[in-house]
DNA sequence: TTTTTACTTGACTATTTGGCCAAATAGACA
DNA sequence: TGTCTATTTGGCCAAATAGTCAAGTAAAAA
């Protein structure tokens, strides 16, 4: 593989691998339907709001997510919709597979 | 979160996870097209053989690539084709972001 | 039957990631 | 001004991941 072929699926891991963390994915899903601050993430998740604020920048980092400060609050907002395909499509690869499984016992 | 919630975002992780890897994505690429063997990947990706097994083999836990032995090679197939739409939308992170830093700096 | 080919797996090391606590920052408000 | 509130960041540890080499397996060829 030569280095220009390399860097392209270097950049699309990068978006990818933002996206590979059930926490993640659960902001994500939050922020699809409307933006939130971080306190209302983490009371969400339950974890450290420090634990959230991380994931979040990692999801801005990427480019996935924007964040928007109010007053002392900080909301984030989806900045890509299509990242919503992704869930689809999961969710189709766990489909399949479940039903193979049941093929085979059945 | 409940148990079941995070239930539902750890699966998907799982698949995600799979396909986060620069070279994995490659593969996928590569499957897309039509299936290969082992050696065919392995000489196109130009690193260890096992390396690669080992990357098919995280592909084929997650459900989203298949094998098939013949004689003596495996081949490897794509099992789910929607896989694809996951790179379209990565490539349009990527395009969303170098647009807005060139609207920064004209 | 032995050897070769195509691949997988075990054992090991190096690196990355995720989580928490505590400390730092930045804006609002008394 | 100081202080409260929302958030980010540094330091640290545990766990997961990626890569390599060497050993193991299974089918084909000699």
């Amino acid at each position: 593989m030569d280095d220009k072929t390399s860097a392209k699926y270097e950049a699309r891991a990068e978006i990818i691998k933002a996206l590979a963390h059930p926490t993640r994915l659960y902001i994500v899903d939050q922020l699809s339907r409307e933006e939130k601050c971080v306190c209302e993430l983490t009371e969400k998740i339950g974890a450290d709001m420090s634990t959230v604020s991380r994931h979040l920048s990692v999801l801005k980092k990427a480019g996935i997510v924007q964040m928007d400060k109010r007053g002392l609050k900080v909301y984030y907002q989806l900045r890509v919709p299509c990242i919503m395909k992704f869930f689809e499509c999961a969710e189709s690869v766990i489909r399949n597979t479940a039903k193979e499984q049941l093929d085979m016992v059945e």
